[in-house]
DNA sequence: TCTCTCCCTGAAAGCGCTCTCACGTGCAGC
DNA sequence: GCTGCACGTGAGAGCGCTTTCAGGGAGAGA
């Protein structure tokens, strides 16, 4: 058990067991056509022997790894700052593979080099299959690699045409329900902070506040932030130089929403007394806010776990619809 | 999956460019005793053809794959919920992997059998080595794998006699940082609310708090949490009611400063005017609680990155020191 | 001009595993 | 007793790459 070199070979265990190679392969894989007196000795060998296959050796000739990998756009810093939104994906996607017995290979494309690090990786057949989560305007990547033949999903609707499948959330159906909800509770100037208006998270939740709104006679009052605190904090003091008598704002994440509330609260406004907030995320730290956000709720963790389960089924070989869209719920707290 | 099996293969570059596939292998290993023209004229070819080494092969000669696992004891629910900490040895890990080459394999030891799937995976030689992000209790797992001969790293110093290299923060500097900055203030009834007492960062803060103020004639007040939010708000109850009097208290994680702030607050406690408090970690959200939170910076990402390069140093197979500590630093803001 | 080196290059042997194919055995059917 | 057929098992051919080893060619020294 001591050097690392020394590891037993499948050659070792048929000695062992004194059997052919090809039969403790069988054995090892489960392969039912072996006789049971002989399926034991075998196990028997394996056990004394400590013998583990050896990856490299089986995916070289199997062609499969048995790992995939997920590609994170590291540029946009959300991802591993205070924003639990990448670390719930990866959590999520993780789950699913760990069920599946499949191995998860973590790529960053922030580096330099790094876009062309993970092309050369993936199309290298390292992995099975590649994971994008959602990125800014229009990456080729996904959708070079799905020309490749390489089984590829990727998170939120890809901005441009592509014939990737995708997984998203409903954005528009929430913000709806969240600009909804504002009407019905009488708010009459309603504004919101966007998200940015290259990401498709961006784009959709602009375009439910303002699908909302057609319906009623409220005319949109809008800024554009790009999803962190900083950014709505900025927001929202332009909103308010817009339109200081605004009574309500749908915010398009629940970091940018703290940030509004902060900026409410500097400039005196109560909440939600003077001004209504909804955000857009249900982040945990939404419940510990004053006052708690009302929000709207999106699955990430799920969204991770439909992202894998897809890209298995695309493994598999199985067919796979183009989308899948996963529902969001208006959480409603004390802020609106 | 139409045409990836027709991927180029060493061959087939050697055949375009009129050499051996030994000479191509040379080329593309960068080894200098290749003639210029020779050289050239295979670069093309691997060009012409899109020609990527496959990984499977190659490591099967060279018993080397190139990847490194980073396990993480996800039953820690911190992992992947707001907490920062994780993401950021993540982030970390990662910019030093990319930069030397490296692919990153994320493990859970969670799910059922976790910890059984880790052993086999690392000890199939599937990576070239391990890192093991700080865990509860005495974990066997990282010894039994650094006796096998695989390299291995762990975050935190282990609990338990080890020979594990491991790197981790200065907890004890930076708490007594924190208490003598109390102590200097004025602060006469100084509590703590500690971590888990099975985790080093839980253990090691404590002993923090207990040694400075043991120089002074201060009693010491302790209530213990687990990091969480949750756990922090409900040891503040228990500290007033041990000592309703207290006048600051020194909290071994920001997630527990913000519970305890939380519980402050509701019983109408003055932060800072009638308690102090002080948190330890400095996530990014601690600069946007009300009040700002004064708090022992620990450098999380930098951490991470120590612990790939010490990794990488050993598969390097040169020395490296038992343990590197970082160190950490007081940060005032306006809550004490 | 001949020999000795020094470089390069190619041939070939695996790395450890899977999987096809052929073959042996035992048993049912005639 | 002989043929036919399952059913298991083993031999062996690779998967695509690296690396040792030997050999050929060119240049230098005599």
């Amino acid at each position: 058990m001591s050097q690392a070199h020394e590891r037993p070979t499948l050659e070792a265990v048929a000695r062992l067991a004194g059997v052919s190679r090809a039969t403790v392969s069988r054995v090892v894989n489960g392969s039912p056509k072996v006789a049971e007196p002989i399926r034991s000795a075998v196990r028997r060998a394996v056990e004394e022997l400590g013998y583990i296959p050896n990856a490299a050796a089986r995916s070289l000739v199997t062609q499969r790894t048995d790992s995939i990998a997920l590609v994170l756009p590291e540029s946009a810093s959300r991802v591993f700052s205070d924003d639990p939104f990448f670390p719930s994906i990866i959590h999520g996607v993780s789950q699913e593979l760990d069920a599946a017995d499949k191995q998860l290979v973590l790529m960053m494309t922030n580096t330099v080099g790094g876009y062309e690090r993970v092309e050369r990786y993936t199309t290298a057949r390292h992995v099975d299959g590649v994971l994008f989560a959602s990125t800014h305007g229009v990456d080729p990547l996904p959708g070079q690699l799905h020309r490749l033949g390489m089984p590829v999903v990727v998170s939120g609707r890809p901005l441009g045409r592509s014939a990737v499948p995708y997984v998203d959330v409903d954005h528009i159906g929430g913000v709806r329900a969240a600009v909804r909800h504002l009407l019905d509770s009488g708010r009459s100037r309603i504004a919101t902070i966007a998200g940015p208006q290259d990401m498709v998270a961006g784009i959709d939740r602009l375009a439910g506040y303002r699908a909302e709104l057609r319906g009623s006679d409220r005319r949109s009052i809008v800024a554009v932030g790009d999803f962190t605190r900083e950014s709505g904090a900025t927001a929202m003091r332009q909103l308010l130089e817009d339109d200081p008598l605004l009574d309500a704002v749908f915010v398009a994440s629940d970091l940018m929403a703290h940030g509004a509330i902060t900026t409410l609260r500097e400039l005196g406004r109560r909440i939600p007394e003077d001004v209504a907030v909804v955000g857009f995320d249900d982040f945990d730290i939404s419940r510990y806010t004053d006052p708690p956000l009302t929000t709207v709720r999106q699955p990430i963790l799920e969204l991770g776990r439909e992202l894998a389960r897809q890209l298995l089924r695309v493994i598999a070989g199985e067919e796979v619809p183009p989308s899948v869209v996963l529902p969001t719920e208006l959480v409603v707290r004390a802020s609106a």
